[in-house]
Parts: C-alpha cells; structure tokens; sequence
DNA sequence: CGTTAGCACTCCGCGGGGATGAGTGCTAAC
DNA sequence: GTTAGCACTCATCCCCGCGGAGTGCTAACG
C-alpha cells in the first residue's frame, strides 16, 4: 500500500524536515486525539495520555514549537490546538502506520460486490456506496477516461432520418451511448452493415489507437467507392470526435454533513453544490488518476477553496490493458486515515479484481 | 393546465368549504406576501396593502376566522401569521391564477433543450437541470417505467462464458443495460443470431407485451427443439424477469438549501437524505405519474416526514403510445406556484414534443 | 351591525454584563 | 531539562432588561 508522493499543492508529498522524536509523538497524539473529538487539544488532556510521560508544561513547550513550525495552530488564546494540513500531511506521511482492513470487513465488502449481479455500471456505482457506508464519508467513483477504454462492440440504431443512436461497449463492460447526427439518411439494414464491420475491424483496440487508425484509413482510402466502408468510417470518426463525457458518481453526499465542520451553512452549501456541478470532482480525480497506488489529497484552500477543510483519499482501479478508473473516499480532513485508507485500497484492489475476473477477452 | 384533483394525504384536492369573498382575498394576498417575504406577516402590513381597504383591526378579525378554520397559523402570540399547508392547498385549489409561461421564458427553454445534441437520457438530464435552473429549487426527472415501455432493439454481447450483456433500446432511445447469467455457454456468432431473432419478433412492442408473448411461446412450444428459438426465449425471458431500476435524476440538490427555511440543520439532512436514497422520491413521483396534467403534492408531515414544509409540483411526459415519465420541482411549500406550475407544465410538454419528434416509429 | 381607534398584553430578538472555565505563556524553583 | 505556580486571555453560557412588532379585547363611531 504505498502512497506515492503526489504533485502540486495539497497532495502528500515526502516531508524534508525533520521532527525531534518527541514532537512526532505529541503531533501524532493530538491529531488523533482530535481525530476522535474534533475539539482542539489542550496540554492537560494530552499529559494524561497513556505514553506521553509529560507534565502539562513540558507538553506546551512542545506545542509551542510545533506551532511555529506550522503543524498547530490554535484557534485563539484560551483554546487547545488544532492540527494544520500541514500537520495533517506530515501525520500521513511520516507518522501513520496503516493497519490492514480486518478479514471481517474485507469478506463483507467483497460478499457485498459480488452479492448481486451487477453490470460493470452498477458495480461502480455499488462500490461508491459501500465506500460511502462504510467511512460514514461521501464515496467516489470515476468511470474509465473514454479515449483509454478497450473497445468490444458498437452498435447502431437508426433513430430517425439523420439520427442514429450508438451504443458503445467497452471491454470491462461500460456501456455509453450517444445520438449521432448524419448527413445522409441510413437504413437499419445499411447500419447493421457497418456495425458488423466495425466490430470486425476494432475489437480489442483502444479508443485512441481506434482514432488513429481511422484516421489513416480515411487519408489514404480518400478515393475508394466502397460505400459500406466509407459510411462507416465517417460515423465512427464522428462517434470518436467527441469524447463521452467523463462520469461521476457521487454517493452518500449527505454522510458528510454529519460532520461537525460542515454545520456552518455556507460552508455546507458550498460543498454541496461542488457535488451538484461534479466538474470540480473529475479534476481532481483527474489529478490523482495519474498516480499508481492510494493518493491523499489533504484539502488546501488556496488551491480548491470548494473543498477546504475536505480530504480525498483515492485509488485507481482496472480492468484490462491501460484501462483505469479511479474511486475514493471524501470527508473532513479530520479523518481517521489508518481506516479509510486500507479501506479505498482493497475497495481498488476488489473493483479491480472483479472486472478482471469477469469479463473474459473475446 | 389543469390540476387533476389528486388522492391521499396531501395532494391538492378540490376543497368543500367555502370562504367569503373578503377571507380569500385575505388569505391570498397573506400567502403571496408570506411566498415573497418567508416572514409572518401582521394586520397592518396587510391593511397597508393595495387592494385591501380595510384597517388593521378589521384584518386581524378575518385573520383570526381563518386560524379557527386552520388555513392559519401563528409561530406565537405576537407574530403575524403564517399559512398552513390547509392554506396552501386552499389557495392553490381555489384562489391561484397562473399565467401563461412568458414568451421569452418559453423560448429560452426550447433552445436550451435543442441546443445540443442530446440523446433521450441527455435531454431528461437536461430538462431537469433546467427545471432546477429556472426554479431555483431541485428539478427531479424520473424515465419511464420499464415495463410501460416500448421496445426498439436488444443486443446481446457476451461477456463471459456464462454472462451476457444485454443492452435494451427503447422506442424512446432510452438505453439501460444488465447482466445476465446463462446457464449453458453461448458463442458470440449464437447470441447474434438471437439478436436478430428478437428483433425481428418483438421491434414495437411494449415490454408488457413481449412478456406476455415470451410466456405464451414458451408454454406452447416446449417441445420445440429449435435451440435458436428456445435459447432466444430463455433469454428474453430472464431479462424481462426483473425490471430494471426504476431511475430518477435529482439536479440542483444544493438549491435547495438556499431556502431560509432549510436553514435547520436537522431539516437540511434528512432532505439530502430523502435525495441520496431516491426511494422516497420513486415513491412519490409513482403516485403523481398516475394522474394526467399537472399534479401539486404540498408536503404534509403525516404521510412524509422526509419532505415535510416541501411541495412538489410534477408533470408527466410521453413519447408514444403507453410511455410516460415524469418530471417536476421540489421546493418549500412556500414557493411561487403561478410561476413554477406553468414552468413544469411547459416543461413536460416540451420533452413529450421533442420526444416525439425526434423518432420516427421505424 | 360592521368597522375602527385605543390600549394592555405577550413574546421574540438583541445587546450588555458578569460568572465560569479551559487553556496558555511566563517565570522561577527543582 | 522539567515542572509547579500564577496571571492572563478569551469563548461560552446565562441572565436580564429593553424595544418592537403584533395580537386580542373593548368601546366608540357611522
């Protein structure tokens, strides 16, 4: 389970500073003290601590000096401290120590997979939703970028004079479809003739090495008159032109307003409609799809002002050759990471998994 | 337009008890004030008001006639008063005068529905962003029943040695697609063959037809060896065996927040609940679909606690013969019905003519 | 008899002013 | 280096009193 050092503001990234040991285990105390409370920590309450063998003083020299590096801040005189990100971040890289998921849990999430028969789509989407239920968080999930996927079967449907519906399967089973205009009227049977063609012809392929052939045949065939093939290469380059849209799913939106932080209306509300609008999502996800492994992205304001406050722990997943999907957990940065992050983990693995398993190539 | 009076608890009726002519025109100026304002709203405010000539006190003996027969209520002694669903209902019944759609507005809509190239299930997405747009409010769209639909193509892919994608086209051009399980092991070149079997047979159809007929067939012709025919009905018959999920789209859920009186916490969760979960939603938009024109629900805290002070203004849409979905508003109940009930009326016609249009019967 | 002015009453919302208590930083002693 | 002690700072809570909006009632008016 590695976390792979991540690119850009708010991703996890190796740490250069170095700590004494001593502030490790007073960092590594509050912020899972806070975890749990979500109040900020007071130097009493962590001097009682089991393994911390410090007088309160000693402990607020200690805080004293992790504030000024940047880890703590406090929300004002009188209060305890509340972890940074940046805290926050050098917790999940340096300090945290991931358990792997209880057999328990990880029986009852592959049982609740493969409990159903469920399509490629409706495995996605339950898998988003037993993430969402079991971190208490909001579950995400992100279909296969269109141009990556592997190409099993097109299919076409005259829809009226000059619309034709098409329906494209892709290799791990994602059905997309879209409404094509044409410029010249197309029979069902002419149709049914190019779809077997093009079956023929692109099985196996990728979108993109789809693109690039039909591409090539069109230059260089400019001249032919075989009619089957020409029609069929014009609708399938207009079927490739645009891509699909990327598609999320955005499960348990209402979890997340569970947590303390969110209660301030604004605050909600913004976040809520970051979940209606998605864009914002697929960027991210977009981000964190370049990356092998879990990814943790520990909400940065300056960076996403949508999501302050928010973390998203992410992994990828795949079914066949280059196709890959992402899926992950968003909730307040204050989250407990030892467990959610095994949990998007072996949810990647099991998705993964699953669609290998199922799908045999043609 | 007309408002079929509904059945149950909280769908708007038509009304027995008869109001003099001054009690209605109170009772609506006090709703139109209360829609804009979201405030109580007192004698002297209303006394003040065009159209009403009367002082204060003569307003505040109406008003109190009105509370006696329930169509209001006060928070408290010294606060004005504020409708009671009773009230709303009355009002929407009786007393509301909507206005066509504006030119503009109207305009505006279609062009936005056209605008882009969108296949069926793009444009109720569509239709239902616009909804929630327009009206500020959340916009729910739900696609047709499977079983009232009428079938346009299937398609068979196989996806393993035991499961078969079926992709099911509807007159329509709503795609939904499933998995199913097979008992013996199927080739490719067999499942196309039965593709073109079923299509043949069934193109036009209603699925609660082909279900009757697959029923017949095989009760008939058990003794038919033809393995072609007999797989074919095996097939169609456990993919019509379970419906398909019934789908709603909820777009603008976040709007919904902006609305003073969701501004409680515990209020706001179990709305985004209600959303998240959708059978509430399925639930109620069912009962809605059974009925022609434009139907009012004003949420009512016996029958369903989830969207109590919501209303829902729905809508049925068509595209041929037996095909009907349904789309529609939810906002509070305080919400400006003469603009929103020809809103989801045009709507609906809008998608039913665009629908119809756009596919010709092949 | 319906309408209206006047008046006492009610109750919400708001702002001020302790009291409380948690937590800190500093200093000095161990 | 660690710790006890102490003064200090704020947020929170609660209470109180006030102003204002709106009511219901009563009595006077046309």
């Amino acid at each position: 389970m590695p976390f792979s050092p991540g690119s850009g503001t708010g991703w996890v990234d190796a740490m250069s500073e170095e700590l004494s040991e001593r502030s490790r285990l007073i960092l590594k105390a509050i912020i899972e003290d806070y975890t749990v409370t979500g109040e900020p920590v007071g130097s009493r309450t962590l001097s009682r601590r089991e393994g911390i063998n410090l007088s309160p003083a000693s402990v607020r020299n200690v805080m004293a000096d992790l504030e000024e590096l940047g880890y703590l801040s406090s929300p004002h005189t009188s209060a305890g401290r509340v972890p940074t990100e940046k805290g926050y971040r050098f917790y999940v890289a340096s300090l945290l120590r991931v358990r792997q998921l209880s057999r328990d849990l990880r029986e009852y999430l592959r049982r609740e997979c493969q409990l159903r028969e469920l399509d490629t789509e409706g495995l996605l989407r339950e898998a988003g939703r037993i993430l969402s239920a079991t971190s208490n968080y909001t579950g995400l999930v992100m279909v296969p970028r269109f141009t990556t996927t592997v190409f099993r079967r097109i299919e076409f449907v005259r829809f009226s004079e000059t619309r034709v519906l098409v329906v494209f399967i892709t290799q791990a089973g994602i059905v997309q479809h879209k409404l094509v205009e044409v410029s010249e009227p197309l029979t069902q049977a002419e149709l049914d003739e190019v779809t077997n063609y093009l079956n023929q012809e692109f099985t196996g392929l990728s979108v993109q090495e789809i693109k690039r052939r039909v591409a090539r045949q069109m230059a260089q065939e400019r001249a032919i008159f075989d009619s089957l093939q020409r029609r069929a290469l014009l609708l399938s380059s207009s079927v490739l032109q645009h891509d699909l849209d990327d598609r999320v799913f955005v499960e348990g939106a209402s979890n997340i307003l569970e947590q303390p932080e969110f209660a301030d209306l604004a605050v909600m509300k913004r976040l809520l409609r970051t979940f209606d609008q998605k864009a914002l999502l697929v960027e991210l996800l977009d981000k964190a799809q370049q990356v092998e492994g879990v990814q943790i992205l520990i909400g940065s304001a300056e960076a996403h002002s949508e999501i302050e406050g928010c973390s998203l722990v992410t992994s990828c997943y795949s079914s066949d050759r280059g196709t890959t999907g992402i899926l992950g957990v968003l909730g307040p940065t204050r989250m407990p990471y030892a467990m959610v992050i095994p949990l998007v983990d072996y949810a990647a693995r099991l998705v993964s998994e699953i669609l290998k398993n199922e799908s045999d190539t043609i």
